[in-house]
DNA sequence: AACTATTTATAAGA
DNA sequence: TTCTTATAAATAGTT
């Protein structure tokens, strides 16, 4: 409906496609409404421009549509017996149940740290008593034991140490070698 | 475009309407693929008839989309001012940092539940023992608490019941009311 | 489901 | 961008 035929594929004039896209844009937005009106339909439309504009039209909440049209799905996926539906849930889903786990995970985090212990069952506090003392007692162990490794290494160190000075010693008394600065200090010395 | 001009309300004619919707539905969803490959736009299109059947059309995968939409909804409520709280990142980068917040959470529970402590410096080591030390005799502190409410609550039990048993052995002394199954019994206890 | 008279949408041009 | 206009496309009413 123009001047031309129009064929199906990308207009690469980016002009013309920038005007044909602002055209048939408002004209598929206009028949949405149209087929909502005239048919009794609902309907949601999403568009985004290729420069990432977004434009929209639904004939009742966007989000109510959406829900209907998931719960169609996976009706669907029921009695197909496929049930994909896990996976594709949104970003927006994902947010929420990790937020979920994060509180979750930190209400026992405070526990461990002493807080809200109020309202926990003395079989919990027993339980989190165990944990603690064994937590405890493995923490001594791994102190113990970096302390330990610790003392090693500087045994070791001391022992080269001692060899370094043993060997010094040996140079002192028997001069041979090295450095004009010694042999002054040794004369010094004697 | 038909051989009458088209008034915009819904079509009372239950036939018309239906015929209407079957027809415009497709053009539509016809004009939603034009646009998108003519313009190189992302398109989503979920329509509901009147009666509940679905029908549908989308560039890319449908999720994807709404999540795009609903990312842009949430960047514009941002830059609108409301909340400045999150920064105007967008339902996926929150996403990403509460991941990273989930992420070191857990790795400092692991730590309260005495796992991985390897890598722990020796002060780490040792400020997470105080912290466990401390924990440990508030939980203890708690169940003692716990269980001397309970010891009060039995003492209390233990009162009343022996103020009844009191009255009642009273009453068997002295007889002088009630039931005449009572009385039976102490004719012939006598 | 086809047909066709008309309306509507829109491509190209200004 | 907006308007104009020639023409293609969509579709209302009919068969």
């Amino acid at each position: 409906m123009g001047r031309g035929r129009v064929v199906l594929e990308r207009i690469e004039n980016k002009i013309n496609r920038q005007v044909t896209f602002s055209k048939r844009r408002s004209g598929l937005l206009k028949k949405a409404f149209e087929l909502c009106v005239l048919c009794d339909a609902e309907v949601a439309l999403i568009i985004f421009s290729s420069r990432g504009k977004v434009f929209q039209y639904s004939s009742t909440d966007l989000n109510k549509i959406i829900e209907r049209y998931r719960q169609c799905r996976y009706n669907k996926s029921m009695v197909a017996g496929d049930s994909i539906e896990h996976e594709s849930q949104g970003i927006y889903q994902e947010f929420l149940k990790l937020r979920a786990k994060y509180e979750s995970l930190e209400r026992k985090q405070r526990h461990f740290q002493g807080e809200d212990l109020e309202p926990l069952s003395l079989k919990e506090l027993q339980s989190l008593e165990e944990r603690l003392d064994t937590t405890l007692s493995l923490a001594r162990q791994q102190q113990m034991k970096k302390l330990m490794a610790r003392a090693d290494e500087l045994r070791e160190k001391v022992y080269n140490l001692e060899e370094i000075n043993k060997q010094l010693k040996h140079e002192i008394l028997e001069p041979g070698s090295c450095f004009k600065e010694e042999s002054n200090q040794q004369k010094n010395k004697g």
